[in-house]
DNA sequence: GCGAACCTTTGACCCAGATCAAATCTAGGT
DNA sequence: ACCTAGATTTGATCTGGGTCAAAGGTTCGC
């Protein structure tokens, strides 16, 4: 067993059901997982973990979206990460969490008893080694976030979220047709706000505004059409006037 | 050897100088890394891995800064990371990384030629175990800086970014007289708009009004005092006129 | 069907920070 | 000492997005 580890979703042959924890079945890792997992319900706006609290868990997206948050005294917040299925949540060794976890849609997870880190290391290495892994990609993601947050425009911002959710959407619904990709967001206007640090009102204007430019469509509030994703980030640069000048 | 690993900077018993891979000194994990390791220096402005490059070793900062950058197309750049001694770079396992490390100062680095990743996992299991919680830390670093970059004022901005370079800095330090911290920017002001997302004339003028202001004392462009951390949070808090309303 | 509690959209106005432009202030280098 | 290339400061002006305010829309429960 020395092969790369390539834990996609859904893994057939595994009992649970998403990458986090399939590590490409080695058996004996498996069982020692399943002996301490168990799954977990929210409704939406439900708290799964106050900043300060200790990490009883490891936990697991199954379905449903969850969002981490920090909050400023003065009350001021920013969304820092989305939890969507098959992501992670939780910080095995550490006791407090710096941040908020809210169920954003109703929400199953899957989750695991806090086990000393290093009898982990030690017991279920593969597990481990994906939970470095899935560690590294979160740390590209938030990094690639900070340059959204800190460069780019509300319309850029709005074209970026758009990408992330329909991304990972998309690729487990159908897409529409003639190539266009279709999802509903899972997400309030202030929930898009706050992950974007922006107003909610500048969501609602800007999403209003790319649906007149013609990049996206919009049927009710939630449903949402995209030609490609390149075309939304291009054309999201070119800010408004389509062909205005004359 | 089942204690939690407390790995800080500088242990004296360990060949190599910090914390990074000083995994309280497991002797035949240290003899391994030994082994595979080698120093390099870089000068200010120096590229030390572009983005795209495949990683060919993990390192780790001995002296000097290096600032992780992601760059847009059209140019905008913003830093996500600041590498300070005995940070970390690397990301095993991955072919690319999706932004150039640059030396920001004159720099060493301890570099480790890439070993397989799942060879570390078995062969140095505290070194590994380390690298995850130095990634979780990283992973909470950047999470609060998207605090910073998405909701809070220039002049808070600047404010966290001294705190930061501050606590680093004056740790290693000598602290000044009446418990005031002092050290050096290692920054231009073009870097600390980088970080901070904002342009340097933004960040000159706000440098000037906290001076002005008496929240920071500064002597020529770059060594800072500061009473202390948390009246510098503060104060950045309250905009400005510390009695202007007569 | 009727409120009530939310979301969402839109408008009017304002301001923090960007942009453009010009001095100053270094630190080398010769 | 003088010159040059950066780095920094400061000023004037502009604008994207925030703030405040007021209307729609939806989706409940009753």
């Amino acid at each position: 067993m020395n092969e790369t580890l390539d834990l996609t979703v859904g893994c057939d042959s595994c009992p649970i059901k998403h990458r986090a924890v399939c590590a490409r079945c080695d058996a004996d890792e498996l069982e020692t997982l399943e002996g301490i997992k168990y799954y977990r319900s929210f409704e939406a706006g439900q708290t799964v973990i106050w900043s300060g609290d200790r990490m009883e868990f490891v936990g697991s997206v199954v379905s449903g979206i969850a969002s981490l948050t920090q909050t400023m005294e003065d009350g001021r917040t920013q969304m820092v990460g989305l939890l969507l299925p098959s992501d992670f949540v939780g910080r095995p060794g550490r006791e407090t969490a710096s941040y908020d976890v809210v169920a954003t849609t109703d929400l199953v997870m899957c989750c695991f008893r806090r086990k000393p880190f290093e009898s982990m290391m030690a017991e279920t290495p593969h597990v481990a080694q994906r939970l470095l892994e899935m560690t590294l990609d979160e740390l590209d993601a938030a990094r690639e976030w900070m340059l959204v947050l800190g460069r780019k425009t509300a319309r850029e911002k709005i074209a970026s979220l758009l990408c992330i959710i329909g991304r990972r959407d998309a690729s487990l619904k159908l897409e529409g047709v003639g190539g266009k990709i279709v999802f509903d967001l899972p997400l309030t206007r202030e929930a898009m706000a706050d992950y974007l640090g922006l107003t909610l009102e500048t969501v609602s204007r800007q999403m209003s505004a790319l649906k007149r430019d013609g990049v996206i469509e919009l049927e009710g509030k939630r449903h949402v059409t995209v030609p490609s994703f390149e075309r939304l980030l291009d054309e999201a640069g070119d800010d408004a006037d389509g062909g205005m000048m004359a």
